[in-house]
RNA sequence: GCGGGUGUAGUUCAAUGGUAGAACUCCAGCCUUCCAAGCUGAUAACGUGGGUCCGAUUCCCAUCACCCGCUCCA
């Protein structure tokens, strides 16, 4: 088996349609990428695991699909508006991140530092040697604003009143509908707030294809509970993701926990769930212990009440949040990368193939018949009956050799070869990705042999 | 954001200061009754913008994009 390196993925992905450079024709725009017709089958199908797994086998599980633009009082509460747009400098000597205007004006005790351009600030600092507040020396990068967060002006005026941001996270559209979701579904605690959808992020970004990019989609799961059970659910989520990854079809060996020692502005706790890429390990998932500061947050910004009344202790209060974030993109990369092996024959010749779960899988079967001339008008008649219950492709190009490969790469889990026997005695020849193997079954056996091999 | 590398057909490569050649893929046809066979034919490229030059795909500059390594990253 040989490793694929990112660039071969790369090209694989646009050869055969999953994933197609955005803007390409325009040379590109850096870290974008368009999911091509296999690329959307199976994040689509990524998806519906996860909507499986997540909503409909567990208690108490609710999906929204809140809107991406949201009201800016939002980013405000949430803490995103404030350090998603400093004027930030790092410290060279202890690598901490600093906002340049706090250091000047703790260092002054005055509010001069709110006036200054960035290069006043680097100036005022450098001149009145203004020290690192965790390691006494005066060693900064120049000021860089991070502006984090897309902006974009609803109304015709480009006014500061006007300004609304794309979101850089999905959290908010659920915790902001903590009470319509808790009244609405007469939802006891503890119970969780599913949603599928694209955050933005204006990063600087190494790339790694769809691994670092600046649209992209996430699946999160915020569970709400009861101040006590948070730890509890913590452990249990991080555990529930990784058995999730594994159902996915990626091997334990590949996949690590990564407890963050260095905890964002929310966070009790967090961790990550690794997957072992080419490039070395990355994050797929991200489970956080959020506490009470999100809907604390939104009490106090929108002044309406957070507070749960618990109907078996009469009790009020704001409930904790444990949520787990899972990549879709990285998600999906990791499942190619995983499935993708190269396989020398009895015969010496090699195939390509990707070895996908069959539930991800772009197509659950093609429809080939063994001579063109002899056997498509019947095998057109198989296409249309099969197309009803699952994706089905049709391919009568070439031999039947070529087409099983050509089957392989894209990681059509059943080839359905249709030939005399199917024109004669209505019986099929099913060849298998992975083992190869063929099986001769009636032909109105193939929806419940099939539906049977793609379930999750 | 920094350093290095690379941009020629869908892919992988070639050649050239004087209008680009091949293999594979793809498509059509022939052949073919179960794993990339063969034959015929067709389509298809110098990332973009400047500069030097009679003339630039080739040399120079810029830009865009990708790759590798840093950096960054809720």
């Amino acid at each position: 088996m040989e490793k694929i390196t990112m660039e071969k993925m790369v090209n694989l992905c646009k050869q055969y349609g999953f994933i197609f450079q955005g803007s390409e024709i325009y040379d590109g725009l850096a870290n974008t990428w368009d999911y091509g017709p296999l690329g959307s089958r199976l994040k689509n199908n990524v998806k519906d695991a996860w909507r499986k797994r997540f909503i409909q086998e567990r208690p108490n599980a609710y999906e929204v699909d809140a809107d991406i633009l949201m009201h800016p009082k939002v980013w405000k509460a949430s803490g995103h508006v404030d350090s998603f747009a400093d004027p930030l400098t790092d410290c060279r000597e202890c690598k901490t991140r600093h906002r340049a205007d706090n250091l000047i004006n703790d260092f002054s005790n005055s509010s001069i530092g709110d006036a200054m351009t960035n290069e006043e600030m680097i100036n005022y600092i450098n001149e009145n040697k203004v020290p690192c507040p965790k390691c006494g020396k005066t060693n900064f990068t120049e000021i860089r604003q991070f502006k984090l967060m897309f902006e974009t002006h609803r109304g015709v005026t480009e006014d500061a009143k006007s300004v609304v941001y794309l979101r850089p996270e999905n959290a908010q559209g659920e915790y902001v509908n903590f009470l319509n979701v808790q009244r609405s579904m007469r939802a006891k605690l503890p119970f969780s707030i599913g949603q599928i959808g694209k955050a933005f992020r204006n990063e600087i970004t190494p790339g790694n294809f769809t691994f670092r990019t600046i649209e992209f989609e996430q699946m999160e799961y915020q569970t709400f509970c009861k101040k006590g059970n948070d730890e509890e659910l913590y452990e249990y989520f991080k555990e529930y993701g990784k058995k999730f990854y594994m159902d996915l079809g990626l091997p334990e060996e590949k996949l690590r926990f990564h407890d963050h020692e260095k905890l964002a502005h929310y966070a009790k706790a967090a961790c990550d769930i690794e997957y072992q890429f080419p490039f070395g390990w990355g994050e797929v998932n991200g489970t956080h212990n959020r506490t009470d500061f999100d809907l604390t947050r939104h009490q106090e910004y929108s002044g309406k009440s957070m507070e749960y009344l618990d109907p078996e202790t009469n009790e009020k209060y704001i409930p904790y949040i444990i949520e787990s974030t899972y990549g879709l993109d990285r998600t999906v990369l990791a499942i190619l990368f995983d499935a993708y092996h190269e396989d020398t024959l009895e015969d010496g010749t090699t195939r390509e193939v990707l070895s996908l779960n069959p539930y991800l899988a772009p197509y659950k079967v093609a429809v080939l018949p063994l001579v063109k001339k002899y056997h498509s008008e019947k095998a057109l008649e198989v296409y249309n009956k099969l197309s009803k219950s699952f994706m089905t492709t049709y391919d009568e190009t070439g031999n039947i050799g070529k087409r099983y490969r050509r089957e392989d790469i894209i990681g059509t889990p059943f080839c359905i070869t249709i030939d005399d026997e199917t024109v004669n005695n209505n019986t099929v020849t099913i060849r298998d990705r992975d083992t190869m193997e063929q099986v001769t079954i009636s032909l109105d056996e193939v929806e419940n042999y099939v539906n049977e091999r793609i379930q999750f």
